[in-house]
DNA sequence: ACGAAAAAGTTGACCTGTCAAGCAATGGGC
DNA sequence: GCCCATTGCTTGACAGGTCAACTTTTTCGT
């Protein structure tokens, strides 16, 4: 027996719509056109400049400060980094200098103007994430961060032949 | 008193890196590129067009299948999903008829060689999920959906002047 | 010390995603 | 019934993102 008719659903066992993938997606959608939104109108920069500003600013001295490292820790693919970074540059917010050891390697670090517009942004993107944080519990607030690690180091796990 | 040099870190108050934007952005990056792969190898789809079969596919009678409507769940742009949906219909995977009561609208539905399509790879990705899910804790699991949901909710209210 | 292999970064080609203008169809207000 | 605002969808132009080839510099084996 079969109460399905072919019309009362396409497929079966098709509660996609909740697959982690389809949420997550969906709120990367909104978030991307938020942080946008945002940066477009407190600073006239986009998206990945912002992300490539940020990353450069919160660098410690003690790991060094290059396009391969930054796209390490962030997934950013190296050339929309390095096309990224390069703007930045001729914005005169980013310095990419010739290390003296490896001349492959450029070092990166803000110019003045650079720390000045990364600080005049700061207090409104730290507004967003604490807006984003009050929608949670505490009990998710503290598990929030260890999910997202964990799915992430999952994904990395291409083991799907 | 400031034990801040200006070379030990570029910026003050940085655990930027710890937002929770961030680590999402870094976990999509990821999770796009695993999708991508397997879609790839397993169907010769492209992400947006696997999105768009299975918001067809997992489509329920009571609401209607439109663009409009599966725009609005999905959050994907209207003109992404209609091209989407258009190569769709070219490979054969997709009918779009038009409605008889709102010459507009174009029913969409999948053809029997849609629904096949769909049914070879759902197994796989639900394989995907399930891969996802063992990597959170039981405690983890029974939050994750309601997180994402209230930051979803969250990310759309864009009253950041 | 030489040459092969690898790493850093750049670039070009190409695909995806975004935005707004546009067209066709519908639905009210009068 | 006729305008006009509205809705559903498509299209074109552009910005963002991905991938691989390439240049330069370094590293390592022999």
């Amino acid at each position: 027996m079969n109460d399905d008719t072919e019309e009362a659903r396409s497929v079966p066992g098709e509660d996609l719509r909740e697959f982690l993938t389809f949420r997550l997606s969906r709120l990367q959608i909104k978030l991307n056109k938020q942080a946008s939104s945002i940066l477009r109108t407190h600073a006239g920069l986009s998206l990945s400049q912002w992300r490539a500003l940020s990353l450069v600013a919160t660098a410690r001295t003690a790991s060094k400060v290059t396009l391969t490292e930054l796209a390490a820790v962030s997934a950013v693919d190296k050339g929309l980094l390095s096309r990224a970074l390069n703007s930045l540059c001729e914005l005169g917010l980013v310095t990419a200098t010739a290390s003296a050891l490896d001349h492959r390697v450029h070092d990166l670090a803000l110019t003045a103007e650079g720390r000045a517009c990364f600080q005049r942004m700061l207090p409104v993107m730290q507004a967003r994430q604490a807006a984003l944080r009050v929608a949670l519990s505490d009990e998710e607030s503290a598990v929030v961060n260890s999910i997202i690690d964990k799915l992430t180091d999952a994904a990395g796990k291409t083991d799907f032949p």
